[in-house]
DNA sequence: TTCAATGTAAAACGATCATTTTACATTGTC
DNA sequence: GACAATGTAAAATGATCGTTTTACATTGAA
């Protein structure tokens, strides 16, 4: 595997586990099977690495959602907490930790918010006939987020309820 | 007001705003206004103390959910959320921040996720007529996490528009 | 074969961490 | 008027933080 996929994906189950500002570098660098010199001329600096992190996960969780409907948008976060648990968003989190002070890591979140709420609101295009109900999009935005959240401490089943609510909601939507 | 009151709140201010681990006991001391020897007095250690302060908050946020029915549940959340801002469910930080790692802090979380769910339950009660409709109570627990964390980035209208929907499946539940 | 790139190992950096300690001032109470 | 409690101010504790540096090994291309 490549040195710096090693990196990042070894940063972001630290930072998942135990959280961004709770993992030191040397626990860093010890999972990357690297020394501290090469982590530093890969990643700059700890909040880049953060930012780098954030940006790869919106990558690989955005690949999962290539989906066209709600059902299909609540089933593929049902696979995802399955397979890789949940200890709820990693964005939300990291502004937490953060407190929304980092501009590189602020804006990773951003962008991977965006992405979200616009892929939620292509799916209810679809669903709706081209209808943009912008108020229908924004409850399963809820749901979505709620389905995470809520899945820390009740498991995936949440999220199957998430989804049939869902499914409930788009199908009583005019269209 | 009283010194361990003013600690206790100086210190969930800057828990929420800056993280629970980015948060120094100096900076702590500094808030609050007392050295450090009286601040261990109280507090015993910096995990003891963000137990309390989560005991405290349990507290304070449940005393605002002091309502009969899922529109004042969420009309309620919604009064928090202007009134304190929203960077999300403090709880859930703090099992992010530690990673379930530190029992009594674990041990705060998990008593405020269970009375927070029990009175979701209650609420359903009422409105059904007494019928203990679970999948239904889940249903609005996922929309006030899901609300609370999708304030986080689209404010305080997140919570009213998962309180319509709320109120909608409410409404819509035999009985 | 020499140069530049890329890596490791390990020490050092000054800052900050949570916590304890030392020394002292102010109380209210018996 | 002595005592115990409760507070402050500030230094010291040893550990750990993120980051840089020093010294050296390996490698592939010119």
């Amino acid at each position: 595997m490549d040195i710096k996929t090693k990196l990042i994906s070894a940063a972001e189950s630290l930072f998942d586990r135990h959280g961004f500002t709770a993992t030191g570098m040397d626990r860093l660098t010890q999972a990357a099977g690297m020394s501290s010199r090469t982590l530093y001329k890969h990643a700059g600096s700890k909040h880049s690495l953060i930012a780098k992190v954030l940006s790869e996960r919106d990558k690989r969780f955005l690949r999962r959602l290539d989906v066209s409907s709600v059902d299909a948008l609540f089933k593929a976060l049902e696979d995802w907490v399955r397979v890789e648990g949940c200890r709820g968003c990693l964005f939300l989190r990291a502004y937490g930790e953060t407190g929304g002070d980092v501009p590189e890591i602020a804006e990773a979140i951003a962008v991977h918010k965006a992405r979200a709420w616009n892929k939620i609101q292509e799916i209810i295009a679809l669903e709706t006939n081209g209808r943009g109900d912008e108020q229908l999009a924004e409850q399963i935005l809820i749901l979505f987020e709620g389905a995470t959240a809520t899945a820390i401490y009740r498991g995936a089943d949440a999220v199957a309820t998430a989804r049939h609510c869902a499914v409930r909601l788009v199908k009583q939507a005019p269209s």
